[in-house]
RNA sequence: GGGGUGGUAGUUCAACUGGUUAGAGCACCGGCCUGUCACGCCGGAAGUUGCGGGUUCGAGUCCCGUCCGCCCCGCCA
């Protein structure tokens, strides 16, 4: 029905949301999408918005008739452009919320350049829209200003990263995306081959092999900004395809590598958010950072500590205690001080938290006004235990300390969760808005669930030197160059030294199960560049999306990421994955059998 | 794969223990209105209650199955 109008030689003079006082008097053009008609019959106003946010437009019958009679038939999120005058409002008809606010475009003319079918929200911030309507729309989801704001930001720290590792001398070299398969841990994403039928391409979880490859090549300071794949279920702080700031030098240790994340990182704060981190970050050793905060990723602006009373327990005739540390177990406690505002019900919820955590139950001890304890299990402490327990937990009226008891991953894990949940549900914080940190000191080795030697990252990590004498006698006790950074309890990537000497790789290949045929069969390649003459060399890799979300803000990736996947990674704006034509099957020599029932 | 939670108009929600024609705000459509900015006033249209089956005289509501979103565990740095 309504006639679209051509752009013609109109060109954009300003954006909306730049207008200010100073541009009274300006003839120009604006360009935008209708936010709201208010047609008061006579003087229609129209709230253009763009991308920069929103000035006010005006259609007077009487200085422009043909404008205002096309103001009638506008719509939300009609597209216009508007020639017209910059106009200064009475004091009384500014709008001190807007920027724009005191001043409007007087119209003389506009063209509709497209109309729109009825947004299915309002395009603003703070709606309550379910997920998947905004993932459905995702066109009209990010109109809304927030949106247009994280990916601005987004933008901006990309830039900031990109100059800084250009200007400290990092190329920036491409990898490929179609490689092959790598035992890095998580399940690849394949890709057939047509012209091998049967084989696959795996997409990259990650270039490290290929960029190894590029530091045995004497590229000796590497960046790159690259899509990595993981074909694992989906989190709030996980896709299913993702972006690194992935960097490689050589010629270095640990000290120069951290020096440069710090760099990238303070600048990209700097660049974004005019935010100055504080220098140096700290740094934690995984030990002590397991021991006080029950996490290799701690936010330690949370006022809350662990403490451990093995030594003073191991005794106890308490045997969920002493039985725990009898096999080889930790017995470790969570003090909170002032803790009355926590109810019985809200003690039975963490517990059942804890559960869910891989805790057997959650052993706590009240101390009441009067110093006695409210406990369901003090009557199996000993006076001295108490005595213990009470001095090392600084123990006063009002106290709550809660117990872990278990193998020792177990006990961090659930005190180190049990602390965000508290922390966060008592705001027990610093008052630091950022708190940047790096641990390093991290084991080479771990033991899987089923007691079978695993790596702790990777398996390329290069040991301490003086360490590497101890892997294949105790591996356990081997400590690795890698090294993470962490921002408010948010790891942002991780990083160590690489083997460049093939015996140390074999070494550690050999310790995690692979014979030498079998390790030369999957990584030939990479032993053949370390022996071609490979430099000592080590990196990093941040999680940029990660990076992003902190800087943006919000709870989930999905609200700095343009086009995201859902937790079943799910695309629902192309609606992939979907099936695709028998013919393209048979070319790349392919047949689908489902688990159930017939292929549709 | 498992646990939790949700799915009713475009959207956000309501509908007590099963009971009349499934309601309301916003959005939308029409009319009126010359200084609004969450404009206002009057009127209107709008529903496969996610889908399938069952119980019942009767199902949005109860039962079974299934699909989808979100949070979490597993998995994954």
């Amino acid at each position: 029905m309504d006639r679209i109008d051509p752009l013609g030689d109109l060109r954009r003079g300003e954006y909306c949301g730049k207008l200010r006082a100073s541009d009274v008097g300006r003839e120009l053009v604006l360009c935008g999408w209708v936010q709201r008609r208010r047609d008061h019959g006579g003087v229609i106003f129209v709230d253009l918005r763009d991308r920069t946010g929103i000035a006010q437009v005006v259609f007077k019958p009487d200085t422009a008739p043909a404008a205002h009679a096309r103001a009638e038939s506008l719509r939300s999120e009609f597209v216009l452009a508007v020639r017209g005058r910059v106009e200064a409002r009475a004091p009384d008809a500014a709008n001190p919320n807007l920027p724009t606010g005191e001043v409007e475009l007087l119209a003389d003319e506009v063209r509709i350049l497209n109309t729109a079918s009825t947004p299915p929200f309002p395009i603003e911030d703070d709606i309550e829209i379910d997920e998947e309507v905004r993932l459905r729309h995702r066109v009209h989801d990010l109109r809304r200003p927030c949106m247009q704001r994280s990916l601005e930001l987004r933008h901006r720290l990309l830039q900031s990263v990109r100059r800084t590792c250009t200007e400290l001398g990092l190329l920036e070299i491409e990898t490929p995306n179609l490689t092959r398969a790598t035992p890095e841990g998580a399940r690849d994403l394949l890709v057939p081959s047509r012209l091998q039928p049967g084989s696959f391409y795996a997409l990259p979880q990650s270039p490290q092999l290929i960029k190894q490859m590029l530091m045995a090549a004497g590229f000796d300071a590497y960046f790159q900004i690259v899509r990595c794949f993981r074909d694992e279920d989906g989190r709030s702080d996980r896709q299913l395809e993702f972006t690194q700031i992935d960097l490689e030098l050589s010629f270095v240790g640990v000290d120069e590598i951290l020096e440069l994340l710090e760099e990238i990182t303070v600048r990209g704060f700097r660049e974004t958010l005019g935010v100055e981190l504080e220098r140096p970050f700290p740094r934690l050793s995984f030990a002590e950072a397991m021991a006080r905060f029950g996490s290799d990723r701690p936010d330690t602006r949370i006022q809350l500590e662990i403490v451990d009373l093995s030594d003073v327990l191991a005794g106890s005739g308490f045997k969920v205690f002493s039985g725990a540390i009898a096999s080889g177990g930790v017995v470790r406690a969570l003090p909170v001080h002032d803790a009355d505002s926590l109810t019985r019900g809200d003690l039975d919820r963490f517990e059942s938290e804890a559960k869910n955590w891989g805790a057997r139950g959650l052993a706590w001890v009240r101390v009441a006004a009067d110093g006695s304890w409210q406990s369901p299990i003090a009557k199996f402490l000993s006076d001295a235990e108490r005595e213990k327990i009470a001095e090392r937990s600084s123990l006063r009226p009002g106290s709550l300390v809660f117990f872990g008891a278990d193998r020792e991953p177990v006990v961090c894990k659930v005190l180190g969760r049990l602390r965000e949940a508290l922390g966060a549900r008592l705001e027990r914080f610093d008052g630091r808005a950022w708190d940047p940190l790096f641990v390093v000191d991290f084991p080479l080795f771990k033991e899987d669930e089923q007691g079978q030697l695993s790596y702790m990252h990777m398996p390329f990590v290069a040991p301490l030197e003086e360490d590497i004498e101890l892997i294949s006698s105790e591996p356990l006790r081997v400590r690795a160059t890698h090294y993470d950074l962490v921002l408010n309890g948010v790891e942002l990537g991780s990083g160590s030294l690489r083997n460049h000497r093939s015996s140390v790789q074999l070494e550690i290949l050999e310790a995690l199960g692979y014979s030498e045929a079998k390790a030369r069969d999957r990584f030939g390649f990479l032993l053949d560049a370390l022996d071609a003459g490979a430099p000592p060399h080590g990196g990093f890799a941040f999680g940029f999306d990660r990076m992003s979300l902190l800087i943006a803000g919000g709870d989930s990736l999905r609200e700095v990421i343009a086009f995201p996947k859902t937790q079943r990674m799910q695309d629902l704006i192309m609606d992939a994955p979907s099936r695709i034509d028998p013919e393209q099957l048979q070319e790349l020599g392919l047949r689908v059998r489902l688990p159930r029932g017939e292929p549709k």
